[in-house]
DNA sequence: TGTCATTTCTAGACTTTGTCTAAAAGTCTC
DNA sequence: GAGACTTTTAGACAAAGTCTAGAAATGACA
């Protein structure tokens, strides 16, 4: 491993910590391939990447982890495809476009959309996040 | 079956024909337990009220006619539940809380919020609707 | 009315995403 | 190292939704 990767990879551990997560073998490989730049993930397609290089991470693990990353606030859940969930590892606020034909998600800058005033919630609950999603389809 | 019944019923094969949708039998039975107030249902819950009367429709036309519906503009699926579609009778703008902690889908008053400024869509695409969902959990 | 073509419905097998379980492996502390 | 806890694992399982191939209903029209 070069000098590079290796600094890659404390630095992935040093989040991880930080976020309370006990930086295990294999979480640490699981966050290498979604910290490498912000992206949007499904847990099959996380599945797949980290297996394709020699190490193995069982299915149970990558959806724990996933789970656990997000609960942790390291990844945040994407839910705009009735078929499977996105793990986008941008935690910073923005909103999305999702394209219906393709399946395709792609990010809204977020100084493009501003949500005006904030709705009384029901009783007894607290808002746990405010999501703005743009449906598209292809030009027919 | 009374009066009020027998028009309700002809009321919404009139709404269906409207759309463009031939009203058989099934959809008919559909959409009668839909369009009685604007709600929110899963095709599941739909599925079991519409075989909990004498009359059997089968998994595959509940699917079906569901999701003809919605392609029609009659219904409109809100997705926020990775587990599940919810399909919402009101079709009229607004915007939907979701409780993670119960996978409650209440509505937001449209005028309750507004989102400002449309960004600029990705080349070819148009538009196919702008959702806000509030994330919501119960207070701790 | 009878025939043909088209649409719709159906049971049940199947697919896919995700969860659960029980055991094995790893880690930590004393 | 013993005991306690956490994490990982394979594979069975669950639930939502799709697919298929045939049956039934519907429609057009001679």
């Amino acid at each position: 491993m070069d000098k590079e990767a290796t600094q890659y990879r404390s630095d992935v551990i040093e989040r991880l910590k930080h976020a309370g997560v006990t930086p295990t073998q294999q979480r640490v490989e699981i966050a290498q391939i979604l910290f490498r730049q912000p992206q949007h993930m499904s847990a099959e397609q996380v599945l797949s990447v980290v297996n394709a290089s020699s190490s193995v991470v069982s299915k149970a693990t990558v959806y724990n982890t996933l789970g656990l990353f997000a609960e942790k606030g390291l990844v945040r859940e994407v839910i705009v495809d009735p078929a499977k969930i996105f793990y986008d590892s941008n935690v910073s606020e923005h909103h999305h476009f999702f394209n219906v034909d393709t399946g395709e998600l792609t990010d809204i800058h977020p100084a493009a959309v501003r949500v005006d005033a904030m709705p009384s919630l029901p009783e007894g609950t607290v808002a746990d996040g405010v999501e703005v999603i743009i449906r598209l389809r292809n030009q027919p």
